[in-house]
DNA sequence: CGGGATATTGAGGGATGTCAAGGTAGGTGG
DNA sequence: CCACCTACCTTGACATCCCTCAATATCCCG
């Protein structure tokens, strides 16, 4: 596995004065430079209700802070001090918590423009760890800082609170699946969601590369990667997919979506 | 089945005016009159952090609602546009939101103090059904007037983002739970949950009365009925519990914590 | 006392976990 | 450029836990 190297964000977000758009100034070596927040194309998603312009302006001044993580790497580790909200700019992440027998779970996948770390809130300190699943870029915002500004805007206020119900609403619809389906629903429901949520950023819904191993998946999803693995194998025989390794095409929309919701229908 | 008679609670919350203490002055059939936030003894449940007069006072002036439900009926439905949190004063709900194929799943239970509905901000409307498990009554806070408050008073959208966020980490916890864990370590986590929550209200966490059906835990812990029958059984027989239907004697706590993380030992 | 909801227990089967043995891809260094 | 190495993936055989179906028992409430 990766070396972990962890850089201290407090010292880039906290030290850099704001608004500075000077994106060619000296960038360290894991990140990028600041800019102003206006600039960002994922802001829509991080804020989608921001059109007023005082609302842009807020969030142009919130501490803002770029960071780069390597394949394998930490962003922060379950346990850890709260202090950001981080914005997936480009790549992917995953989210992780320890079993009560130390084993490593999966509870979600984040791609470009999803706001991960909210689950630290109510404790102060991550209740789950966020690994990149290849080289990715994240916006880091200080949580304090938001907070505050919050307290003079509803509009930044709203859309936090939509963002935290929205996490629970995800996983409420998780639980759901891991209670009640087989194997072929929990996959086939899986790449539909990965499959519209790719179509949304303008990818193909029928043809991607999963960045995450079968491990991974089969974490996510509660079962083992052998299952995972044979599951595919059978889509790929019920003629609903081609998979080559993590390269998937799918050929059969419909079907898919039949075995989604299996027992509503027979 | 019991019938389901939801009373608008619009009237009940919007139309009285603020602060109007009188407690007899004409109850309807299924709430309670109107009281000041001061006299709710679980106000520090609601609002734990509201110690500074500021916030107290900020709580008398929400629009507040006394809500009588019998057991079975429900107080908000999956689907139903979302206006309110609920408080729980008294007695115990389930929450419960329907699977692809129609059936009813259970995603939580919840005991006096606990807030419930934060999954219906998102999107604005409730993601889950709130049904009663016993005769109870809550406490109605419009949101859209907590969110306005909340604007002006750093304490109380902090202890808002809070109460989501620890739903957020619950939910997580339960997740792991789901995926990973056999149904007697499912049983020892939940009874151990349970207990820990009835001793921090006060009673005792090793005998007690659950108020949930067979049916109702399996679907929470995403086993059949016939399981959690079994393994209450099973349990019995290793002189962990005894078990008279839904009352429970816990006589080796020790063991049950033992079960509930059994991997991390042998 | 009766009836419906709830709980217990049994028998059998099936889906998924476990263990095991290759196979494949991609990166690295000689 | 090739060989190797490591991580990842596939497939098979077998075991097992839990679900399904079914019968009976018990409790609660009118």
């Amino acid at each position: 596995m990766t070396t972990l190297r962890v850089f201290p964000l407090e010292v880039l977000v906290e030290s850099v004065p704001l608004l500075s758009a000077n994106r060619d100034a000296s960038p360290g070596p894991a990140y990028l430079p600041k800019e102003r927040c206006t600039h960002c194309h994922l802001r829509a998603w991080c804020l989608p209700d921001s059109n007023e312009s005082s609302a842009v302006d807020c969030m142009d001044g919130l501490k803002l802070g770029r960071r780069r993580i390597r394949a394998g790497q930490r962003l922060y580790l379950e346990g850890e001090s709260f202090k950001f909200l981080y914005e997936v700019r480009s790549g992917n992440l995953k989210s992780s918590l320890k079993t009560p027998d130390g084993i490593q779970r999966v509870s979600g996948f984040h791609m470009a423009g999803e706001l991960i770390g909210l689950d630290g809130v109510a404790e102060g300190h991550h209740a789950s760890s966020a690994t990149a699943l290849e080289d990715s870029e994240v916006c880091a915002v200080s949580y304090a800082f938001l907070t505050e500004l919050a307290t003079g805007n509803v509009q930044i206020q709203r859309t936090l609170m939509q963002q935290m119900s929205g996490e629970i609403v995800r996983e409420l619809r998780l639980l759901v699946l891991l209670g009640n389906m087989t194997a072929h629903e929990r996959l086939a429901v899986f790449l539909l969601n990965l499959s519209q949520r790719l179509q949304a950023r303008g990818y193909s819904p029928s043809d991607f590369r999963m960045r995450m191993t079968r491990a991974d998946i089969g974490s996510y999803l509660g079962l083992t990667l052998e299952t995972v693995s044979r599951t595919f194998s059978a889509f790929q025989k019920l003629h609903l997919l081609e998979v080559n390794q993590r390269h998937i095409r799918v050929t059969d929309r419909s079907g898919l979506e039949r075995i989604a919701d299996m027992r509503a229908h027979g």
